[in-house]
DNA sequence: GCAAAAGTGTTCGTTTTACACCCATGT
DNA sequence: ACATGGGTGTAAAACGAACACTTTTGC
C-alpha cells in the first residue's frame, strides 16, 4: 500500500568538472511500473495517471518521484528510489524540504519532501539504468520545462546544497575519489557561482587538514600533472568534535 | 476533508529575557475540537483519538499538530494552526523538515512536516487562548516527557533556529519590539549556547547599522538605564541585496 | 553612598586579500 | 620550443580576541 498523498522527489546532482548538473527523465507507463514499489496495482499505476497528466507529457522533465509505502521510513524510501533511478548505493542524500502548496499537482492533493542526492557522473553508467532511454543531464542553469513545481524543488534544494556546501565539505560527494585541487576548487567556484583566487583557496584547504596526499599524478594531460587528493573523513569527524569550522566562501 | 496521514507540528519558542522557552500542551477531546479546522466531523476525531492514544495521556507534553486540510496550502495552515494555539498573527514561521519514519506514531502512517515559530511571550496572553488551561512554557534544555517523536522535532527545530540565528537576523522575532543591547546579546548568549565578550559584540552589532536608536530609555529598573533599540528591517533588505552577511557566532 | 548593570578603546595576533612568476607535461 | 594549466610567497589591511574602568540610575 503507498500513500496517495504523499510523493517523494528526487534531485540528482552531478559536477562533470565544469559545471553542475541536475539529472531529469521522461516517463511513461513502462518507466513509472519500474519507479515505483513492486507491491503497486496496476489500477493505482491507472490511477496516478488520472491524476497526474502531466506525467505522461512528452516535452516536460520529470524529477525522480514516487509516492511512499505505509510501512517505509521517508529517508529510507527516498534512498531506494535514487537507488532504482540510478542503480547504485552510497549516494549522499538529504532533505530539502516538503513542499506542500494546494495546487502544487493539479486535480488531487500530493504533500511531496523533496531530497537531493549527490553523485559523480563518470562513476554512474546510467545505460544500465532501468530506465536510462528517457535519462538525461541538464546543466543548473539551463532546465527544460519541467512537470509541476519541479523547477521550485529544484531551485530550494540547489540553495540547500550551496548553503551546505559553504559549511560543511559535502563537495567531496561531487568529485570522483581522487581529484586535484584544480578540480575542488572549480566546484567551488561553480557551487558559489564566483571565481576564487588560487592561491588563497589552496592555503586555506591545505590548512585544514582534510586533504590526504595519494602521491599520485594525473595522466595524459597536455600539461604539468596535478597532484591527487583524497577527502580525510576519518580526521574531518576528528577535527569536527574539536570545534573545527569548515567555511568556503 | 483532512489528510489521515498528513500533519503539521508546530514548535513555539519563546525567549523571556533569560531562557529560551518552548510551549506545549496537554490536550483532551474539547480543546481537539476547537484545534482541529471546523469542518472536521466527530467520527474523524474519533479515528484521530482511536490512532492517537498518546493524545490522551496525560503525563505526556504535545507540540502544537494538526491533519492538514486537503485544500488548504502546508504554510497557510501552519500559520493557522500557531494563530488558534495563541491567537495572534503577525509569527515569524519557518519550517524545520519533514518527519517521515514509519513508525512514529503508532497504530497508523502520519508524515508530519514541523515548523517553528518565534514570538516574544510578553506579547500575548496566553490567557486569552482557547485551550489556556493546558498551556504551559517549558525550558528548552528541561523538556518533559513528550508525546510521539515531539522531542526529536523540538531537538531539529532548535538546530534550524540556532543555524538561522547565526546567519540571518531572525532573533528580532524574539524580542520587543524595543530592546536593548544586553538583552539582544543575552539572546544569542542562550541561542548560541556560550558567553560572547560585551565590547566586542556591541562593536560588532554597530558596525552592522541594522538597529536603529529610539531615543528612549528603559524606565524604573534600579540602575543605570539602557538605550532602546529597534530593528531596521528596511535596512536590513538595503544591505542584503548588496551582500552584507550578518553574521554572530 | 552603594549596588547593579550600562557603556566604552586599545593592543595584539590571526585571517583575508591582492597580486605575478616559474614549473612540468604532451604535442 | 611552445601551449597549457599546476603550483608557489609576501606584504598590507581587516578582523577577532582579550581585557578594566567609568557612568547612570534607584534605593
Amino acid at each position: 500500500m503507498i500513500l496517495d498523498d504523499v510523493s517523494v522527489d528526487c534531485v540528482i546532482f552531478g559536477f562533470d568538472g565544469t559545471s553542475l548538473k541536475v539529472l531529469l527523465h521522461q516517463i511513461n507507463r513502462k518507466v513509472l511500473q519500474q519507479t515505483l514499489p513492486s507491491e503497486i496495482t496496476e489500477e493505482q499505476i491507472s490511477r496516478l495517471y488520472d491524476h497526474h497528466p502531466g506525467m505522461l507529457d512528452e516535452t516536460l522533465w520529470n524529477l525522480f518521484a514516487a509516492h511512499v509505502p505505509v510501512d517505509q521510513d521517508l529517508d529510507a524510501f527516498a534512498l531506494d528510489l535514487v537507488r532504482r533511478a540510478i542503480g547504485l548505493k552510497n549516494v549522499y542524500l538529504q532533505q530539502i524540504e516538503a513542499f506542500g502548496a494546494a495546487k502544487r499537482v493539479p486535480y488531487t492533493r500530493v504533500i511531496t519532501v523533496g531530497y537531493y542526492a549527490l553523485i559523480n557522473p563518470a562513476y554512474h553508467d546510467l545505460r544500465k539504468s532501468a530506465i536510462a532511454k528517457t535519462l538525461q543531464w541538464f546543466n543548473v542553469t539551463e532546465l527544460p520545462p519541467l512537470c509541476f513545481d519541479h523547477a521550485e524543488i529544484i531551485r530550494k534544494g540547489l540553495e540547500k546544497l550551496r548553503w551546505e556546501a559553504m559549511y560543511q565539505p559535502v563537495g567531496f560527494h561531487l568529485l570522483p575519489e581522487k581529484f586535484t585541487l584544480t578540480e575542488f576548487q572549480t566546484l567551488y567556484e561553480v557551487l558559489l557561482n564566483k571565481k576564487l583566487d588560487t592561491r588563497n583557496f589552496r592555503k586555506k584547504i591545505s590548512k585544514m587538514n582534510l586533504l590526504i596526499d595519494t602521491n599520485e599524478k594525473q595522466k595524459n594531460v597536455a600539461h604539468r600533472a596535478a597532484k591527487l587528493y583524497q577527502f580525510d573523513m576519518a580526521n574531518y569527524n576528528r577535527l569536527k568534535k574539536e570545534g573545527l569550522n569548515f567555511r568556503i566562501e
